[in-house]
Order: C-alpha cells, then sequence, then structure tokens
DNA sequence: CGGGTAATTGACCCGGGTCAACAGCAGTGG
DNA sequence: CCACTGCTGTTGACCCGGGTCAATTACCCG
C-alpha cells in the first residue's frame, strides 16, 4: 500500500512505530497531478519533498536549444533530495509522465520524522546514496554503452526498481514511457530506440506493447546489457534484522 | 590552506568554532596517494571519507570488457559521500590522478563534528546536493552535448570549481588530466578528445599545454558549452551572513 | 641517451542521427 | 456512428559525427 515503506524495508527492518510514522507522513497531504504535466521547474525555490505513491514521473534538464535530458525516472516509493529546501532554487525539472499521485512533505515533518526515528533516517540516507549511485550509472550508460546495451540495462534496472517495491507481476510490469522518453534518458532519437527495442524483440529478450512490458529473458538481457545491480544496494545485511526484536 | 574550509564559505559564513573544528578533523590523519593509484576500489567495503587537500582524483566505474567511465572529478576540497559507512560495499573506483594528498576522517569524527556544529552538517549538506546536482549535469553533457560541446562544459566547470577554493590564477590554473582523462570523462575516445581541442584552441577560446590551462574567452567558452552555472549552487543568500555576528 | 607515456595526425568506417512518409489507435466533438 | 485530430510507433533512404587503426612526434624522467 505504502511503496516508501516497502523500499526502506529492504533496506533495513522498521518497528511498528517507525512503520506508522511513515504512514502518517505519506497520508497527510497527497497531491494529484496529470499526465505530462511538470511537478517542480527549474529556477523556482524548491518548495516540497515529494514521495511517489502512484504513477511514473522524470527528473528532467534541458539545454537552450531544446535538447532533452531525462536524467532519472521516479517510480512509485521514490522521492527526490530530501534537503532540497537548503538550496534556492531548482537546477532542473520534475515532470510527471503518467497520472501521479504523490505525498507532499514539507520541511518540518520531515524534520520530525527524522528527529524521532533514528532508522527512517537511516534508511533515508541508504535511499539517498542509492539514488546517487543509479545517477552516476546513467552516466555510465549513456557515455559507454552502445544503443542496444543502454536499452537493456535501463529495462533491467527499472524492472528491478520496480521489483523491490513489489510493482511486478511475475516477469512483467506496467512501464508507462514512450519511446521518446527512453531516447530522452538514454541520449538517443526515438527512431533509433524503435529499431532497438525491434531487435530486442528479434533477440527474444523482451516483450514491450500496450504500456506493459515482460522479461523473456532476464539473463540474457543482464548479459547484454552487463548489468551489474551492486549500485542498488539492495544486499545490506540489515534486511535480515528486525528492529522489534 | 585548507580548501575544505573555503568551499563550505562560499556556501555559510562559520563561526571560529567551526573553522577551527574543520581544520582540527582534516588535519589529524593525512594520507598520500602516489599519481594513478587507487584510493578505493569497487566491491570493498567503505572505510573512510576522504577529504581532498591537494591534487586530482576520480571516481570512475568501468565495463566487463574495460570500457571506462569518468564520472566525477575531485578536486581539492571536495569530499566524497558523507554516509558512506551505511553501504556494504563500494559501487565504483575511486582513483588518484596526479599525486594526492588526503585527509580520511572515519565514521566518529564525521559524526561528532556533524553533532557539535549544526553550521557545518548544513554547508556539508549543501555540498553533497552540489554533488549529485553535478552528477546529474554529467549526465546531460553526455547524453545531449556535442563534442565541442562537452568538452566546452568540462573545462568551464573544473574552472568554477577551482576558482571556489582559490585554486585559478586570474583566468589559468592547472588543468593535470590527459587527453585520455579528458576522453573517458566526456564518452570521446582521446583521438577526438584532441581534434576537439585544437579546434577550441583554433577558436581562440582556451590554451592547453603543459597541464596548465588559461581560458582566453569565458564568455565564448560558455556560449559554446551552453554552461549554465545553476546546478553549482553558488549564489546562496548565506554566503553573505556572518555566523558571528 | 633510452624508454615509456601522452599528443598529434591521416585514412577510412560505422553506429546512430536526420528527414520523411505512413500506420495504428485513442479521444472528441458533431 | 463517423470524421477529424494528435500522439505514438514503424520503416526506409541517406548522411555525418565521432570511432578505429596506425604511424609519428613530442615530452618527461631517470
Amino acid at each position: 500500500m505504502n511503496p516508501l515503506k516497502t523500499k526502506l524495508e529492504a533496506f533495513t527492518r522498521l518497528s511498528e512505530a517507525d512503520r506508522s510514522a511513515i504512514d502518517r507522513a505519506v497520508g497527510r497531504n497527497v497531491r494529484t497531478f496529470a499526465a505530462r504535466r511538470d511537478m517542480a521547474r527549474e529556477g523556482e525555490r524548491p518548495r516540497a519533498v515529494y514521495v511517489m505513491l502512484e504513477g511514473w514521473a522524470c527528473r528532467y534538464k534541458t539545454l537552450p536549444d531544446g535538447r532533452r535530458q531525462i536524467v532519472a525516472f521516479f517510480v512509485p516509493g521514490d522521492l527526490c533530495d530530501l534537503n532540497i529546501f537548503i538550496l534556492k532554487e531548482m537546477d532542473h525539472n520534475v515532470g510527471a509522465i503518467t497520472a501521479v499521485r504523490a505525498a507532499e512533505l514539507g520541511r518540518h515533518e520531515v524534520e520530525r520524522m527524522t528527529e524521532e526515528h533514528p532508522r527512517i533516517t537511516r534508511a533515508l540516507w541508504w535511499n539517498e546514496l542509492v539514488t546517487v549511485a543509479v545517477q552516476r550509472d546513467w552516466t555510465l550508460n549513456v557515455g559507454q554503452r552502445s544503443a542496444y546495451e543502454r536499452i537493456s540495462h535501463l529495462v533491467c534496472e527499472m524492472f528491478l526498481r520496480l521489483r523491490t517495491v513489489g510493482l511486478t507481476q511475475g516477469d512483467s510490469c506496467d512501464f508507462p514511457i514512450t519511446q521518446t522518453d527512453i531516447g530522452d534518458a538514454t541520449g538517443l532519437t526515438s527512431v533509433h530506440v524503435n529499431r532497438t527495442l525491434k531487435e530486442l524483440r528479434g533477440d527474444g529478450l523482451i516483450e514491450l506493447k500496450g504500456r506493459r512490458l515482460t522479461i523473456l529473458d532476464f539473463a540474457g538481457l543482464r548479459r547484454a546489457a552487463m548489468f551489474n545491480d551492486n549500485y542498488l544496494h539492495l544486499d545490506h545485511e540489515g534486511r535480515h534484522l528486525d528492529a522489534n526484536g
């Protein structure tokens, strides 16, 4: 129900008090955004931390001549930089891709939660570190991989991230981004994304139609992408400890 | 003398107590690394936070077949992720480019400093947010810009970053990275970096020889790169306040 | 002076971009 | 119910920025 809770518990076990604190914080102020609307814009003063509850969004940056790079996808459970309030203005945009439901946390709510719940604080830090690690991996992806590898890599990553918040069904999941979005995220044109997806389909690695993704051969996809999931840091020992014990 | 202090004061004024706390933390355990040696390796357990004092280093990631992407440069005043201890293992390497002097902070030293000095903590948070913002900008750089633009952008960024720690002399600064390094950072081959640098020289934008960079036409370079410095967040109002007042 | 690393240059090639046409399909208004 | 509109996906023909390969020339340092 609460994807942030699910995600943080991939890192550490939380107490009942922790869990209900998260529920309270995330339940208080829920906003919705229509598909393709901006949730925050470059140049604005950061107003709130969003916790994604439903739908996909992205961070993106643009160049004066219109070129656009998606630098991150947001899926349920994701949240933007915790301490964003420190900054005077946003250096990037956040845009909804599908319709989005997101909880808005004010600076004081964040502060209170982290002061009263050290385990949550630690888990949120872990989450921040993973977010940066993902960003680094995207730099590697765009900088060194071929089109075929880039798209394979993106698919591997998103599938695993969705799985940790329980949004996969067996080998498939919703995948509501357009080929143009994939291009903007991988530094390719939508035309070439199309050709490359055709190849991936032809090689029996994935099936992608009607905003639905099915992984036909995960091992093969992983190999094609040279995907190494270590940067998602899903192997923390804390996951197996019980905070209630 | 202490580039971390200089850098944090680009964000906020520090008290005398703050300043000497930084000096103490950074003076305690200084290590040196030879040029081209790794300071930390992928797969290792994070042991310490390094604060760069002298020299250049980089974060880099490699693919199984040897392709290499530099995902960040470290110059004096930079430090790696504060809360790195939370993670079980490194997902990237840190390598010295030149000979490096760096202060090593253990987890308890970091904790003590942040507990006792809230202004430092805030400044360190600012620093972390800038670091991620830089990472995002690199993704944009590699994903959307042409070779000419990418290299111009890198030069603009590094020059400004060096300037905030007082390591520029007028329009020039040390620039001790090879053309291969520039290629690994921008997703280009060293051959093409060479050709592009020749062009930049030919256009009268920069001069680069003997590990020394001179900016001949900053406005032109900036325009060529479509460089927007907002992601470095150097404009914080706190810069003009005095914590001693 | 010798050996190794870094820079430079030329010839040639290819992955992915560009341009353009067209198909599929959802929504929407008459 | 259908025409219309607009977005997304698909495909082909052609081109170009940057890669590859290889040879040569500075450098730097012991």
